[in-house]
DNA sequence: TCAGCCACCTTTGTATGCAATCCTCGCACA
DNA sequence: TGTGCGAGGATTGCATACAAAGGTGGCTGA
């Protein structure tokens, strides 16, 4: 059985990113504890590693409190994404292309065509090119050979919104998104082929540039809060103001 | 007072740092519990964040255990430094250097003239440096103005030998160490220029060719084992052999 | 003499008690 | 009526007790 701190991890990690929380609310030990049938130990290990994930931030006068992020954080997180990921690109392209990476690459660029030779996209299309491009990027960052890269890309993936497909969700509810992820795949069919003939300077360039869509989303849903709470939750924890007071709950 | 917490953890960093764990070894709770004075509880806590920070690894039967880290895997992390800070120096340079920032940074400068003004270098000149090249660095971290980006070079910086100063005491000890300081002296020079003049692509290839120096020490250090021990002593933790498996003091 | 099994012991993971600290609420005084 | 101070309460941080799990060593049998 999987320890009891593991799962508050990760319960509380999926609490938090379903937009439980107010932003700046002060996460208690004994409720949390209660709420997800622990002692205070394990919550406290969990809030710790949120921490250190950049989630939950110490108050001041001791315990945890939920992170406020702005919108420019969000977007710099994601930047260091296409940054890190344009890294992992030119890494494959200069050492060259494993013959399986490959295979697998391809597979997510099929995948995607097939996706893409309808006009209309259902529920099941969207569904299915969220599970390809999560391993599009799996295999850019596992690919690339550098650990110390891959943790980097990890361990900024934590961020709400920074991971490859946190925009997805977004983009399937506008006619505009139908275009984008369009555009993202045309991106993904580049950057394969520049990594398979070698050109590292095209595929880092490719990569970096490929965050410009997660970004134009993020930047649309900022702009329509109501349309986009209810497909992602945790949008309420990204407010415009940068340092503004917490109020309810907050406070020792 | 500080909480038992914050000691314990930079208690143990220090101890793993100065090379006092065999790699592989167990790191047993209640023995560090009694070596740091305080009871299991901050020491759990500690050892989580150190494993965060990729410093310990979890043994597959619970409990940490000493990480061993291969050359590849140290040279890996340098080079994501420099991607990193290439993306601060680009980032600085598109954005104009702001007036205090670029003060700060011609205060480097400045001083690597001083120290390099006469032929041979004491060993106060050495730790000057050693201090201001740290200085630089974190000028270059903190002055990108993203948060995200900080927090993955620090981050990085965990891993042992990765930080921007901590190759520095190999190249004190050899003949051409001077040389190489002096080396990358300059290409501070020219960093600082090419954001001074807004010349991001510039900015970023001088910072990502700058850890070259670093790697290049790596590879001295880890020819001399002998030589370097007394210096590095945390050296003992990177072994050619990658996966050899743990002898003494390992297993539950 | 070697191999396998069993029992003991060490260690971790979890819960909980206890003290210190900080916040909050209420009261008194100006 | 507003402000300041004090008492009470709640919460955190730490230590420790307890149970479960796994490893080690010894013993027994072939």
């Amino acid at each position: 059985m999987e320890s009891h701190q593991a799962r508050a991890l990760v319960q509380l990690r999926d609490l938090i990113l379903k937009g439980s929380f107010e932003p700046g609310e002060r996460l208690a030990e004994i409720p949390l504890a209660e709420r997800l049938g622990v002692s205070r130990t394990p919550v406290r290990l969990a809030l710790a590693t949120l921490e250190r994930e950049g989630l939950v931030e110490q108050s001041v006068s001791g315990g945890y409190a939920m992170r406020r992020f702005t919108p420019r954080e969000i977007q710099d997180a994601i930047d260091v994404r296409g940054h890190l990921e344009g890294m992992a690109a030119r890494l494959i392209a200069e050492r060259g292309v494993p013959e399986a990476l490959l295979r697998d690459f391809e597979a997510c660029i099929r995948e995607g065509e097939r996706i893409f030779a309808r006009d209309a996209l259902g529920l099941d299309d969207y569904a299915a090119y969220t599970e390809m491009n999560n391993r599009f990027h799996a295999l850019l960052v596992g690919g690339c050979g550098n650990a110390a890269l891959a943790r980097a890309i990890e361990m900024n993936n934590r961020l709400p919104f920074a991971p490859a497909s946190a925009m997805l969700p977004m983009q399937s509810s506008h006619e505009e998104g139908h275009r984008w992820m369009l555009f993202a795949h045309l991106q993904h069919r580049s950057l394969v082929e520049a990594m398979k003939n070698g050109e590292g300077a095209r595929a880092q360039a490719i990569a970096q540039e490929h965050v410009q869509v997660a970004k134009l989303n993020l930047a649309y849903a900022l702009e329509r809060p109501e349309d986009a709470a209810s497909l992602m939750p945790a949008l309420r924890l990204v407010s415009r103001a940068p340092q503004r007071k917490a109020k309810a709950g907050a406070g020792r």
